[in-house]
DNA sequence: CAGAGTTTGTGCTATTTTTCACAAAGTATA
DNA sequence: TATACTTTGTGAAAAATAGCACAAACTCTG
């Protein structure tokens, strides 16, 4: 093992590699080389491998991984045995996308609350949660053990919304409005900026050769 | 001007200028320098002026860029006189978000078509685009000029969506299913992969210090 | 118009990330 | 058990990306 800081696309494959674990161990796969690992991830079986060095070693030589046994050392590695509380702020369509979106709870993160300033909005029920008013947020975080929140209002109120989050004590931001945040250095962020990437494939539309 | 091919990031990082810019014109800002460019987009000064200075010389010593001309520049650089015909296959609710997502239509993206295979949504008629059958992507995208398919589908088709995409035609995909895909080299392919994101954020709350 | 202050554009340097390549360690076969 | 494979783990090289730093170009002020 390596003591070195780990890269944070690191950290993001990880989670490929346990996701085409798990499928590999529900197959009944037993085990994987870092190569065809590689291909079903589309990287290259020295990624593989050198991802994986950072945390540990876990392959045999002449064989490869044991499929159950790394699934489980990500799993742990990843906190996947750890589950989180999360809140969405704007309950617009992306907003209500994300509630009714199974893939969170599948992987621990529970969305336990959903915000929205609408006053048209606010006391409906989506997918079995109560939308609440923005001013209810710091008591909600605290009650909840909300520890990350989700961005998806328009660009304009996303920093405002941003510090609100932050004041009432959410640890992380995943950010969804086209717009660079200012947070606190302590605050891991994490942008998905739907019309950036749109928009870079039509820029190679635009100036293929 | 520079030669050397432009990296992708570059690409990226110039429609947020470009974003700022709008919004500078509106104001009725004039001028504009690196260093209070990248305050505004969290970048550094240095960034800024390396990224302009793939494209050419936008600037003056002294007294920075005028915002409304760099902002035609890029414009053009970009490809945004241009517009696009879009795709959305797998009509769910983040298909159907997308679909309802104002920011495509004002940058140029347009969605003219949406597929599904469920027989119960097939025909509908969401924001004035009728939900048509998988088997009729390949007449469509060529009637429609559609150049940009989105995938919205559950992993475990998404690959066949993804080939049936580029039989159709499609130049380009945005994939937004939680599997690597495996696309021709000429198919410029963007991954969101919403779940990773927030996944990621997991792992810092699972090893913050 | 001279001197002080700004800001650009860019060669160079630093850092980060990926890939290469190979010894070492294992497996498989007969 | 010996020989031929396979595959890992990892230093070292390469590539990609970002940041530094400064001459040159321009603005501003009195």
């Amino acid at each position: 093992m390596n003591n070195k800081k780990v890269p944070e696309p690191v950290i993001s494959r990880l989670f490929v590699y346990l996701r085409e674990l798990i499928e590999l161990t529900k197959m009944n796969i037993r085990t994987i080389s870092s190569g065809e690992l590689g291909v079903r991830t589309n990287l290259s079986d020295a990624q593989v491998r050198k991802d994986l060095g950072y945390f540990g070693q876990f392959g045999v030589s002449g064989s490869g991984y044991d499929t159950n046994e790394l699934k489980v050392a990500l799993e742990e590695i990843l906190g996947k045995d750890k589950t989180w509380n999360v809140a969405v702020v704007g309950i617009g369509h992306l907003g209500g996308a994300l509630l009714a979106y199974p893939g969170f709870k599948e992987r621990g993160l529970n969305i336990v609350a959903a915000f929205d300033s609408s006053k048209r909005k606010i006391g409906k029920k989506i997918k079995g949660i109560i939308i609440q008013s923005i001013d209810e947020m710091p008591k909600t975080v605290t009650n909840k053990k909300i520890s990350i929140g989700i961005i998806s209002v328009p660009a304009k109120v996303a920093q405002e919304v941003a510090d609100k989050l932050i004041s009432s004590r959410v640890k992380h931001i995943l950010n969804f409005a086209p717009i660079a945040l200012n947070v606190p250095e302590k605050i891991k962020l994490k942008n998905v900026d739907l019309s950036r990437e749109l928009e870079t494939l039509s820029y190679f539309l635009a100036n293929k050769k």
